[in-house]
DNA sequence: TCCGGCATGTAAACAGTTACATGATTAG
DNA sequence: CTAATCATGTAACTGTTTACATGCCGGA
């Protein structure tokens, strides 16, 4: 999947909000962001070296107890250009959507195949608990629907939702229909 | 995205069907299976030679007019063996969905930005041009809702129309909260 | 004291895209 | 004849994961 660097842009936008460590970074993916995208650290320390060469980014060292340092990056000017440029330009449609499970439901051809209903509702066992995670967060994070500032972390939360809720739609659907 | 090598697993399953050219398997990503997953001939190729080096495949030698020949691929029963077993396997959840469109939004956090309105509405031409392409493919594929033996096409298209339309209707919750 | 979390990095392997490269066949 | 499609391959590069590697800090 190799892409025009995406994950520049994340760190970027990221850091924007205010100046993160890499491990800050790395843990953004645990929540609702990596519902979009996921890195893993071994990915994300490099790439922060390589913005900062590009003056992208700055770090300062920090210390905590005794030894233990961190780099907290910053965003230069230069970078905030970068990341309103991204933002500015037009997204090609995603047609990504690689998802394994409905590739073996692909092969499968026959309806009355034995093992449809058991992966359906494996599945759906696995979507359901993941909406229910989401929508959790959801009303914890938004009780009152949609706030003014928090927007874009509101529409992603409301994907999630509807992604899975969808999903699990679905999955229903072709139980119903075997 | 390296993964375990799904792609050796759609090649097995679409020549499990019936015997294929890298050509046709390069084309099948073109149609509904490439909602799902995408390849080029440049992966293709190589794993077709790697697939037959296991003895998951074979091939023979057709020639068409005077000099043009193409080699069409068989499975062994040690490549059905093989599909068989990821098809049994679980298939752990994909939170893959990579969505730059998504993540754009996630870094717009007011709800008054003026880009907002102009990138929702883009998308949401882009995803319905997309919607009405595969609505068609349903209606004309399957007029009469599903088939017993094409049980899996089926529900590959009606998961893309789905996810579709739970884009758009999204896209559309979203401008009118602007 | 020990364990989980904080914190940062590198290396090797694999997956995937883009570009390079060549040639045959068919339909208009 | 000529353009689109058929047909197959390789090379270079980029992106992503897994594994290796190290050490500090705070709480039980």
């Amino acid at each position: 999947m190799a892409q025009r660097n995406i994950l520049q842009f994340i760190i970027l936008g990221l850091i924007h909000e205010r100046p993160l460590t890499g491990y800050d970074l790395t843990k953004a993916f645990d929540n609702d962001i990596g519902e979009f995208w996921s890195a893993k650290h071994s990915q994300i320390y490099p790439q922060l070296k390589t913005l900062e060469a590009k003056a992208l980014l700055t770090h300062t060292d920090e210390v905590t107890g005794e030894k233990l340092t961190r780099k907290r990056y910053t965003i230069t000017e230069t970078g905030q250009a970068l990341l309103n440029q991204w933002l500015r330009a037009p997204t090609p449609e995603s047609h990504n959507g690689k998802d394994e499970f409905v590739l073996k439901l692909y092969f499968i051809q026959q309806q009355n195949d034995p093992r449809l209903r058991p992966m359906l509702i494996e599945q759906l066992m696995l979507h359901e608990q993941r909406l229910n995670h989401l929508t959790q967060q959801l009303t914890t994070k938004f009780p009152t629907g949609a706030n003014a500032t928090d927007f874009g972390h509101f529409l992603i939360l409301t994907h999630a939702v509807r992604r899975e809720r969808d999903y699990t739609v679905w999955l229903q659907d072709a139980l119903h229909q075997l």
